[in-house]
This record gives C-alpha cells, sequence and structure tokens, in this order.
DNA sequence: GCCGTTTTCGGCCCGACTGTTTTCAGTCG
C-alpha cells in the first residue's frame, strides 16, 4: 500500500469522524494524512524495517494512528475504517471534493435523501429534490450543479512555469491601475513550488473597488465563487482558482505572509505568537487591540524573534528553528552561477552551433558552458558515437582558441543502459572534461533493478555528473521508481554530482531530494539543459529557486565555482587522458566545493 | 489523536464569505 492510499485512508477517517462532531479527531488525522502525503519515502519500506514504532517517527502520527496504518499495511485493511463505511455507506472523499461540501451537509444529504455519490447528487439536484432540504434552500442546488461540472473538469496542479507568466500578466495589469498602491503574487508562486494550486494576488489600493472590478472582469475569469471587500474569489479558464485580496496598507507585510503560507508555516507562526501572548493574523500582529508589527514581513519575523525566512523555505520543516537560532542558511542566488554544465547543440537534438550557445551563455554573463551532446544508444535524438564525438572535441578546441570570455568544456550526455554501463567507450570518455550520465530508456523497470542501476551510473569512476535523476517529466512522465536515499548515499560517497535540471518540466531534482543531498555532502550542479539559447535562462529561472528549496548554499552548487575550480572537484582521470583539461591531483580533486 | 523552550495534561490558527437557521453554522484557505 502506498503512501498516496493510506493517506487517503487517513482523510476518510476524519471526514467520518467530523460527520460525527468528533472533536478535534478529524483534525489529527487530516495532520497526518499531509505529513504521509509530504513524506518522500514510502511509509511501506519505514513499517518493513522499523516496524510500528518506525511509524510514529512521522510528525503528527502517534500511537493510535500509527496502529491503524499498521493494520493497513499488514492487511490491507482497516476494521474501524469498514465500520464507519457500513454505517454511513458514502463516498465522502468524492462528495468532498465538490466545492462548499463538507462533512456536515454530506451527512445531511444522505440522511435526507440516501445521496452515496457524486453521480446521485447531480440526478438529486437536477430532480429539484436538495432544495427541499434546510439548509439547501434555492441557490444551493445551482451551484452544487456547477461545482460538480468543475469537479468533473479534473483540476490538476499547474507546473509552476505554465503559471508564472499568467501571474505576471494579472500582477501588471492590476499595478497599471492609478488607485493601486501596491500588488504581489503570494501563494505557491512565491514559494517556487514545482507546481501550484491556485494564485494569490495581494493588493493595496487607495479604491479597492477598482482593483476588484478589473480582477473579476479579466477575460481569463471562467467563474466567480465569492466578492467580497476584502476578499474576492474566481476560478480561471485553465481551471485554476485565484483569489485577490484587498490589503491596507499597514497590513501589507502581515498579509504577504499569510498568503505566501504555507499553511503549515503559518500555523506554527501563530502558535508561536500566541505563545508571546499576541496575535498574529493577516492583519498584523497584535499584543491585544495595539498593532505592533505589519507592515513588512521583515518586523513580523522580527518581533517574533526570528531572522527573515525567505519564502522558499517557508513549509514547516525547520526553517522556523533555524531562524530562531541564526542557523538559517545562506541560500544560493542567481548572481552566483558562472557555468552551465548541460547543454545539446546541432549536433545531436537542440537546434544551435556550440558557437551560438557559447554566445549567448557569455551575453547571459555566464564564464563556462559545457556541450554535452546525447549519445549513441539515442538514435532518436542524433547521439554521437565516439569518432563523432572527437570531431566535436576538436571543433570545441578550435572555438575555445578563438573565442573570448567564454570557455567551452568538452562533454557528453552519456546514456545509462539497462544495467547500468554506459552507452560510450571509457578512453573516449577520459578525453571530456564533463560527463554526465542520464536515464533515457528503460523507464519502468522495478524498484530494486532501477536503483541497482542508478548506483551503479553514480558509482562508474567516469561519471562526473547524474543528469535529471528522476526522469521524470512533469505531467507527462513520472519519476523513475527507485530508492533515490540510496543513490544520493551512492553519489555521496562516490563524488559523483547530482544535478538540479532546471527546465521546466523536469526541474529534476525535488526540492526534498536537493535537501537530502545537501545533508548528504553531495555537490549540486544547476543546469539549463538546454536545447537552444533560450534556455539557457532556465537555472536562474527555475534552477535557482529549487535549490534554494532545498536549502542549498553557493558552496554545495559547484558551477558557483570558476571553472578551473569547478573541474577539480570533479572526479580525476585517469593519467593517461585529460587531452582538454589540466590533469589533476588527488588533493586539488578532493577539495571541498 | 497529537504534542511539548509554559510537556504527560490541556490545549488544538484565524478570519472571510455564503446562505439564510435574522445571529450563526458550514466551508474554505
Amino acid at each position: 500500500m502506498n503512501n498516496r492510499e493510506i493517506a487517503r485512508a487517513l482523510r476518510e477517517m476524519a471526514l467520518f469522524l467530523e460527520m460525527e462532531r468528533v472533536q478535534f479527531k478529524p483534525r489529527a488525522f487530516e495532520k497526518a494524512a499531509l505529513a504521509i502525503e509530504a513524506l518522500d519515502k514510502p511509509v511501506e519500506e519505514l513499517w518493513r524495517k522499523g516496524g510500528v514504532k518506525a511509524l510514529r517517527e512521522i510528525p503528527s502520527v502517534g500511537e493510535g494512528i500509527s496502529e491503524r496504518i499498521d493494520e493497513l499495511l499488514r492487511t490491507g485493511r482497516c476494521r474501524e475504517l469498514e465500520t464507519m463505511r457500513r454505517k454511513t455507506p458514502v463516498n465522502v472523499l468524492e462528495l468532498a471534493s465538490i466545492e462548499g461540501l463538507g462533512a456536515q451537509k454530506i451527512k445531511l444529504l444522505y440522511d435526507a435523501l440516501k445521496i452515496r455519490t457524486v453521480d446521485q447528487l447531480e440526478k438529486a439536484a437536477r430532480a429539484g429534490r436538495i432544495r427541499r432540504l434546510a439548509h439547501f434552500k434555492g441557490k444551493s442546488e445551482e451551484n452544487i450543479l456547477r461545482a460538480i461540472a468543475f469537479y468533473r473538469e479534473a483540476t490538476a496542479r499547474h507546473p509552476i512555469a505554465t503559471v508564472l507568466d499568467l501571474a505576471h500578466s494579472i500582477e501588471a495589469r492590476l499595478r497599471g491601475l492609478r488607485t493601486v498602491q501596491r500588488v504581489a503574487i503570494a501563494g505557491s508562486v512565491r514559494r517556487w513550488k514545482e507546481t501550484i494550486g491556485d494564485l494569490d494576488v495581494l493588493v493595496a489600493a487607495t479604491r479597492p473597488d477598482d482593483a476588484v472590478r478589473a480582477f473579476t472582469s479579466m477575460p481569463e475569469v471562467a467563474h466567480l465563487y465569492a466578492k467580497g471587500p476584502t476578499k474576492t474569489m474566481v476560478r480561471l479558464r485553465n481551471g485554476m482558482d485565484a483569489d485577490l485580496r484587498i490589503i491596507p496598507d499597514r497590513s501589507f507585510g502581515a498579509a504577504l505572509l499569510y498568503f505566501t503560507g504555507s499553511k503549515a508555516h503559518n500555523i506554527k507562526l501563530r502558535r508561536m505568537a500566541q505563545e508571546k501572548h499576541l496575535k498574529l493574523s493577516e492583519y498584523g500582529l497584535f499584543r491585544g487591540r495595539k498593532l505592533i508589527a505589519g507592515a513588512t514581513e521583515e518586523e513580523i519575523y522580527a518581533a517574533l524573534g526570528l531572522d527573515f525566512i525567505p519564502p522558499e523555505l517557508r513549509e514547516d520543516t525547520g526553517e522556523i528553528e533555524a531562524a530562531g537560532n541564526g542557523k538559517l542558511p545562506h541560500l544560493v542566488e542567481q548572481g552566483d552561477l558562472r557555468g552551465d554544465l548541460q547543454a545539446q547543440t546541432k549536433w545531436s537534438d537542440g537546434t544551435c552551433s556550440i558557437e551560438e550557445l557559447a554566445e549567448a551563455a557569455k551575453a547571459l554573463g555566464l564564464e563556462y558552458i559545457a556541450i554535452t551532446d546525447h549519445t549513441r544508444d539515442l538514435a532518436m535524438a542524433r547521439g554521437a558515437d565516439e569518432a563523432k564525438l572527437r570531431r566535436q572535441n576538436r571543433e570545441i578546441h578550435q572555438l575555445n582558441a578563438r573565442l573570448r570570455g567564454i570557455r567551452i568544456l568538452t562533454g557528453a550526455e552519456v546514456n545509462i543502459r539497462r544495467d547500468g554501463s554506459l552507452d560510450i567507450a571509457d578512453d573516449l570518455l577520459d578525453q571530456l572534461d564533463v560527463v554526465g550520465a542520464a536515464v533515457h530508456t528503460w523507464f519502468d523497470l522495478p524498484r530494486e533493478e532501477m536503483t541497482r542501476r542508478l548506483i551503479r551510473a553514480v558509482e562508474n569512476p567516469r561519471v562526473d555528473i547524474l543528469f535529471h535523476p528522476n526522469a521524470r517529466q512533469l505531467g507527462h512522465r513520472a519519476a523513475v521508481d527507485a530508492d533515490m536515499d540510496a543513490v544520493i548515499d551512492a553519489a555521496a560517497r562516490s563524488g559523483t554530482v547530482l544535478e538540479i535540471n532546471a527546465q521546466p518540466d523536469r526541474l529534476d531534482l525535488t526540492d526534498v531530494q536537493v535537501r537530502r543531498a545537501v545533508e548528504a555532502g553531495v555537490k549540486l550542479c544547476i543546469d539549463s539543459d538546454a536545447h537552444n539559447s533560450g534556455d539557457l535562462r532556465f537555472p536562474a529561472l527555475y534552477g535557482v529557486h529549487m535549490a534554494r528549496r532545498g536549502w542549498a548554499e553557493p558552496g554545495n552548487i559547484i558551477n558557483t565555482l570558476p571553472a578551473e575550480k569547478m573541474l577539480a572537484t570533479l572526479k580525476p582521470r585517469p593519467k593517461t587522458a585529460a587531452k582538454s583539461r589540466p590533469a589533476r591531483s588527488r588533493a586539488a580533486s578532493a577539495a571541498r566545493v
């Protein structure tokens, strides 16, 4: 049973408990479900290694919930949940995902009309049976039908890259209004989560009506959920929900803090405030009725005794404690990047010549770029064999002799075969500056086999970097099933660099894995994986933020170093080789990044 | 049911909007 299924069971129990108006327990189950969804490790694996006891190590999972999970894993069922289902045989999870329906209304609908599914709900609404119920007069029926239509549209989360332009465009339009003083995009966009559920827009304005009108009449708006003097909620045509909040200027920082989230971060801050006999809301930090901080996030954190926490870290995964101890990391920034270690050219499936790409990299202020075209097995991408790579290396040497202000490194994106071996001969790899290895085939191997395969590649003394380690494509291809903790440990042992691939549909490593890698002392790089010159902006646009979400400092990222120092962190080449880069001593190679 | 720099009991984030139970419950984020 996987994490999502366990979380589903817990969430279902939370809803049933809420129907019975049980106090506090529903929240406990809900919190545990959230914690399990946030885990990057299979709960089943923890449980197999450490039993029920290991389950209690999961935050928000205590004695009661760990025993229920144990039963789920042992038997595939939970007797208590089955009893609940018998008592109120409704599809609560499905019904609760209808906007406006919660546990109480679901119970009412079942008690009065025996509604168990969304289909039955729709029928009853169409037949006009719902409007006869107390609590469901008049408009409720319309609202339910509309909510069902939305539900059927399937509203997945949206990759951040598909949301940013929209967010910035809405921001710009509101900023263009004369009566608007301040505008900010908050929410998971500001935290740079890889996928975005909804859009949160904040406005301080002298005449709020203008902003509300402009917002609700945008061509992107498909439906208006609610409109008030301070809060307006809409559904956009792309299926996303967007909220507009009108904020007094003196509370703008408090609102920005609140709407940036995450929810868990907010709750912890509010509880901290409570402990100090203060109250934190989106309007400010209050002692009694007196506002003591609110105009900026900085002054609120300071008043709580915390250093300013960058939005990317606000997930309640230790950042609040670190901010209290002056132990927050000094996160990597866009300007720290000096080079790019993965780019494809016309030699395989890219669109630019090597020279064009090098000039574009130079224009972006980079000092070096590695050319890493695909290799032999990837025939579809016109992968290079050894002879073709040799020809390419000669061209690179000629370009380096001619070009100023940018250094081109030789390299390749070598295929990792099914058994973990590589598709290019060792003696040629020994001549390259940067050897990246990547999975492009056999994505569906069983977990054990995939883990062995990746570890074998990582431990190969000729592999400098594991490119896009999960081989996922957001919304298209799932991550390969492998024990990534074991891969990260292997990278730490063998001195292999793990890539943070900044292609917006990859973003791979994930934020959680970056953090794990940083903690394990693994070297990382942030690459564009460019296939044209425009892609070279991806590391600064997306990659840096993913690294920051994983608590990475410049010292964790090798391409914040100048070329020679960066090369010295890669694995040493055998003595016979190393044509284009100087032989590296063991000591230089061991230099810490 | 969970949790702890006020710890093993006694709390559990806070506020907005909707509908309509004309003072509040339900839902949402």
